[in-house]
DNA sequence: GCAAGGTC
């Protein structure tokens, strides 16, 4: 009997073939792809892999104007310049698996899991395979839990597979079709190209942003006075009332205060502590990496899955911030110590193992850990990262660091001020954690009833703020919060909407053309720019789960809904596509034409490069071309007044206009004053830093200067 | 050209 179990991805294909047997020999299928074999209970059990999504919706006819027909096809058909890698996979899948008399289902058991195993199996093992199968369901990918998911296998559920058909078909609608009527309107209007997508999660995503934009703008701050008292021994205490609103009141304080001095009223003393950090899933390290290091969460995302590759960091892409003891971290810890740096700190680690954990789980992965396997040779970013798994993995072994606070109420002239000092009194897990810094303050000498100094009393005049704008780490952290999008994805997202120029900046900027997609269409899909339509998504999804809805008619809904959003736009889409094109050039503006308009920075598709044109055209048609990594600074040229420009390694400034002042540096008609008695060649006069000379012509062959007085002498 | 979702 021979028997074909289909996995997620090439890791679980060993696990799960270790498990069943642990005879399971690796074979290669053209040096790349791994499976395996192994003999259990008299069948002869072959375990193959997917790479995630092997196949992918793509539309019948891509010359349709909307897309509502589609069909599955090989995912590195669809994209052959970045999923190429999946198409070994598929041809071992073929080869392997077909004509078994039995197949197993033993993908991730959520529904993507689901129908990446349903796709594997219905297109690439057979058009019986799916009529043969059964599924594995476990949690966790331990050998317990393989062996029982293999003893106690379930049909494959039908609905679940049906309702992930379904998600991936409504994005599609939505998102695909939505996006075209965007890009459609913009050419209709403007006669123009412009990359634009809208999406269940991306668009949510720029609407967090928006929101947090008007806020900002709206935001009147507010004056508000904090009175502060210097005293001797470097003591800073500040006026118990803290944010003073009313003016008269700081006023009367500083006036009670001035002059006199300090005495102490109150000390007390306690003891707080600290808790080991949590073990990082991906977007604790996402964060941490961006704080730590400035990475984006894309690049640490990135990375993360090359260490994972390279077997030195364990799978990236989990929520887990658990790590069991199934892992044997004494053996890790064992292969780690040949490091020195580590072995110092494991050495400190307690006799019992205990991790302290998060609450988030994940079933498929335990949290980022090393393996114990030492790298030897990475690079700069991939060695922090590496080293900030490390240490975080050792860390949570500790125990909690515990402090002391001093906190001090004083007495001046009847008004009470207050400061706090804390000092650690065992490190615990800070001392093996480097990137965390220790606050660690000294104590003043002082007991109650003393009398200090008051070198000066400080009144400072504050605003209120604004909400701070996210960054990529609190951006990435606010999706996880609402759940959208997924640990996987969200990095790509964020990428995304600055790749759309919706947004901009380190410190998140809305640009204008972001704002405006999103003003577009909240009036034409509102439930596309909040989050309801995932929400909404949710409960279709469910109802196919439970049965309470069918496939075919969530899609007949998502369809129906989609066309009438299409069929609004199509009717404002001059309008639409004028507000969106214009507010692309409002964030795009680098500086003023010479015609009165915009000069303003283009992408042109034909040449896929950018360049710099005129607002006004077609009345205006000039154009610039500006180099790769261009820079518009915010000066002008002197000469002409167009934007000046950096670019180049070293970085040089220059006007837009690369034949700006040409006019000016051109080889100026060369007086000659003389002949050289050097060499002989014709003497010119020059002018350098310090005035005119006379040089050779010759330069820098002949180095003969002179002065103009001396010419005479000089030369005779 | 366009989404979101898996993965190397």
């Amino acid at each position: 009997m021979n028997e074909v179990i289909i996995c997620e991805k090439p890791k679980s294909a060993e696990k799960i073939a270790k498990a069943l047997s642990s005879k399971a020999k690796k074979n290669i299928y053209n040096k790349k792809v791994k499976y395996w074999t192994l003999e259990r209970e008299g069948k002869d059990i072959t375990v193959l892999s997917a790479v995630g999504h092997l196949y992918s919706l793509t539309p019948d006819n891509p010359k349709e104007k909307v897309y509502f027909d589609l069909h599955w096809a090989p995912l590195f058909e669809i994209d052959k310049k970045t999923k190429n890698y999946t198409k070994d996979y598929v041809r071992a899948i073929k080869k392997y698996a077909k004509g078994a008399d039995s197949y197993i289902h033993a993908c991730d058991y959520d529904i993507e899991g689901t129908l990446i195993g349903y796709h594997a199996l219905k297109y690439g093992c057979g058009d019986d395979a799916i009529a043969k199968s059964s599924r594995m369901k476990f949690s966790t990918l331990t050998k317990k839990d393989i062996v029982e998911a293999y003893e106690n296998r379930i049909p494959i559920d039908q609905h679940q597979v049906d309702s992930g058909i379904a998600r991936h078909i409504l994005d599609f609608y939505f998102g695909v079709n939505i996006s075209k009527a965007l890009m459609k309107s913009v050419s209709a209007a403007k006669k123009r190209f412009l990359k634009l997508s809208a999406g269940r999660v991306q668009t949510p995503t720029l609407s967090i942003l928006v929101d947090r934009e008007k806020e900002i703008k709206k935001f009147v701050p507010e004056p508000y006075w904090l009175i502060k008292a210097l005293l001797d021994g470097e003591i800073e205490a500040d006026h118990v009332d803290g944010k003073i609103f009313d003016k008269k009141r700081a006023e009367e304080i500083f006036a009670n205060c001035e002059n006199k001095d300090a005495s102490v009223d109150k000390i007390k003393y306690s003891n707080s502590t600290t808790k080991p950090p949590v073990p990082f899933n991906l977007g604790g390290l996402q964060s941490e990496a961006y704080n730590v290091f400035g990475f984006s969460p894309k690049k640490t995302q990135t990375i993360a899955q090359s260490l994972y590759t390279a077997g030195y960091t364990s799978y990236p892409r989990t929520s887990s911030q658990k790590l069991p003891e199934s892992l044997d971290f004494k053996s890790i810890f064992l292969q780690l110590s040949k490091n020195s740096e580590f072995r110092t700190h494991i050495s400190a680690l307690p006799a019992k193992l205990k991790p302290n954990e998060g609450k988030k789980e994940d079933a498929a992965h335990p949290a980022i850990h090393p393996t114990g396997i030492l790298p030897d040779k990475l690079d700069k970013d991939e060695l922090k990262i590496y080293e900030l798994i490390v240490y975080r993995f050792i860390s949570v072994f500790f125990e909690a660091a515990t402090f002391e606070t001093m906190s001090t109420t004083l007495d001046i002239g009847g008004e009470k001020f207050k400061f706090r000092r804390r000092r650690v009194t065992h490190k615990g897990w800070l001392e093996h954690y480097p990137f965390k810094k220790i606050d660690n303050e000294k104590f003043p000498e002082v007991k109650e009833g003393d009398s200090i100094v008051v070198n000066e009393i400080v009144s400072e005049e504050k605003e209120t703020k604004p909400p701070a704008r996210y960054n990529q780490a609190s951006l990435i952290k606010e999706l996880e919060k609402r759940e959208l999008g997924t640990k996987a994805t969200r990095a790509d997202i964020i990428d995304k909407l600055y790749d759309r120029k919706y947004i901009s900046g380190n410190k998140i900027e809305v640009n204008q053309l972001g704002e405006n997609i999103i003003d577009t269409l909240s009036e034409y899909c509102s439930n596309l720019t909040s989050e309801e339509l995932t929400r909404d998504f949710e409960n279709k999804l469910e109802g196919i789960d439970n049965d309470k809805a069918t496939r075919e008619s969530v899609v007949a809904e998502g369809e129906k809904e989609v066309k009438v959003i299409l069929g609004d736009i199509d009717k404002n889409k001059v309008k639409i596509g004028s507000q969106i094109y214009d507010a692309y050039q409002e964030s795009n503006i680098v500086g003023k034409c010479k015609c009165g308009g915009n000069l303003v920075k283009k992408y042109s598709p034909k040449n896929k490069s950018n360049f710099v044109g005129c607002s006004n055209y077609p009345d205006c048609k000039v154009t610039y071309s500006i180099p790769k990594g261009v820079n518009f600074l915010k000066k002008t040229c002197k000469t002409c007044g167009l934007p000046m420009i950096s670019f180049g390694k070293p970085r040089q400034h220059a006007c837009l206009d690369p034949n700006c002042g040409k006019e000016n540096t051109k080889p100026r008609e060369m007086k000659v004053v003389g002949v050289c008695p050097s060499c002989g060649k014709e003497l010119i006069k020059r002018s350098g830093r310090y005035g005119e000379f006379v040089g050779c012509r010759g330069f820098p062959k002949c180095r003969f200067t002179c002065s103009l007085d001396e010419l005479k002498d000089k030369v005779q």
